[in-house]
DNA sequence: CTTGATATTCTCTAAATGAGAATAAACCCG
DNA sequence: CGGGTTTATTCTCATTTAGAGAATATCAAG
């Protein structure tokens, strides 16, 4: 069975002739009778009654046009949605934990808004996790923190974050690093970027031993640091979001405090989807739509 | 776009590689290169990124695979649908005013939970005439009152109607049809088979100019009766199931009250639903399971 | 460095498709 | 009644297409 075995079957039914039929599909008669016999002799099935040179749709032949209307529109639709060039499919994005706290909802909900025919699936993980799930296509984009070197990947900037360290209400106040000396880091496990950050900054003054706490989401990371348990680096626009008012908040250094969060995605296979979201994203995020290969 | 081309891009898609794809489908690699590369050319479209000898499904690729499951399924569902003995599709019937009122609801009921598959369309409609439609293939089948002897059309017989002639209640006693003799007849209009029969006892008696008033349902027939407007010639079945108790009911000569009414389809043209309704129907009505060609 | 696996290209044979002529039956119309 | 038209079908033939097999280039693994 062939789709365009049904689209003559369809026509010859329709026309209630073969000649008729033939003319609509640019045939000659002799090739439609042909392949309806075929038809027939393949699905075993008699589709059409011959009375007096005159055919008839057989019962089981209405079944079966049934089946082909169903067919040939459901591969028009397919046919379509593969030339248009809309923006369709299933989109599967990663992001940090924390960009999916601060940034990511409004710009999902904008998203969506105007490609309603696109279904996102989100992973969320630290950015190591999440850059190299995308060079290994198990992601199709995703927004990290720092865009590592990949021969595949390609990156573009995205969001401005202030990195701050926040701790303890009661904690003494931080002018340089030697000031959290005793205090542990509280983090994303492995392949967080901000952590490394935070062990880059303690790291240069020599504090090599850093006690590490090790916690998967940014609502317990913050309640340990208001009790006291140690000082993280996070996102000013997390802690914007989480609106948490129980923490102090101390500035750093700007070198290492200014970041500008990327997205990430494999170069060269530009799907319509991944385009889309990296443009909507920089007009979201103001920054300037000229994407860099790394 | 051919479905033998789509399950071959399914199989490639499934397995993640030619080679495995041919093995799955008992073909050699070289062709289903070859026809990958020929869907691609034929939608316009980049289906697969090649990438060191492994291919990976493209966006596009995975918009494509959705329809392909979905086109190969359906096709899947309609080939079984034809293999298998089952009874589906709709089914035309016909039926005479007043077996839709009488016989029918039991049975298109039992009908329908039997066989759920089916749907069925009922349209009613004078003796003639949906015989006349069955045998011009806008019905599949009718119930009615008298087979005439067509060519194409086959009968059985099924419900032992009794004819009954019903009058006011102020009418006299009926014991000949001398007795109707000024009276108007109320019937269907022409095509009617329970008419022909009045008019034939009527007209046996040399009563030749009838008044007839031409009614198209049996409420209002009925209601014209009670009213004293005339009388009527109906199967007593109907007026069981009508429950109107406001005519009176006079027996007809056994030679012409007495019928069976039959059902009719066209013969050659056995189709599963056809066959299913018409045994249905004479285990229903506990008439002879065997069929008369006419 | 060798072995094995991969996708691809090329060539050739076999199969299918579609066109055209011929046929037979039925129908229409004068 | 008879000729012309329409219908589906069959047969033949040329063209197109699909599938097998060998050969090749590239990459990964041992």
């Amino acid at each position: 069975m062939d789709l365009s075995d049904l689209l003559i079957f369809k026509t010859v039914a329709e026309e209630k002739g073969i000649v008729k039929a033939a003319r609509r599909l640019h045939r000659v008669p002799s090739n439609i009778t042909t392949r309806i016999k075929q038809l027939e002799a393949s699905l075993g099935v008699q589709l059409f009654f011959r009375d007096r040179q005159r055919i008839y749709l057989s019962h089981k032949g209405t079944v079966l046009l049934d089946y082909a209307e169903r067919l040939i529109s459901l591969a028009d639709e397919a046919t379509h949605a593969l030339k248009d060039g809309a923006v369709r499919g299933t989109l599967k994005l990663g992001a940090l934990e924390s960009t999916s706290a601060s940034r990511l909802p409004a710009l999902l909900s904008l998203f969506h808004t105007t490609h309603p025919d696109v279904r996102v699936e989100l992973k969320t993980g630290t950015n190591d996790f999440l850059a190299r799930e995308v060079a290994e296509r198990r992601l199709d984009a995703a927004f990290i923190a720092e865009a590592l070197t990949h021969p595949t990947l390609s990156h573009a900037p995205l969001f401005r974050e202030e990195l701050i360290l926040i701790t303890s209400p009661l904690h003494r106040r931080v002018a340089s690093a030697r000031d959290v000396a005793g205090d542990s880091i509280i983090a994303f496990p492995t392949g967080c970027a901000y952590r490394r950050i935070a062990e880059r900054w303690l790291g240069n003054h020599g504090l090599v031993s850093l006690r590490v706490l090790e916690l998967s989401s940014y609502h317990a990371i913050i309640a340990c640091v208001a009790s006291g348990a140690g000082v993280a680096i996070v996102p000013e626009s997390v802690l914007d979001a989480v609106r948490c008012d129980s923490v102090t908040r101390h500035a750093l250094p700007k070198r290492l405090g200014r970041v500008t969060t990327p997205m990430v995605w494999r170069s060269g296979e530009d799907s319509a989807a991944v385009v889309a979201l990296r443009l909507l994203a920089q007009q979201f995020s103001g920054s300037a739509p000229v994407p860099r290969k790394s």
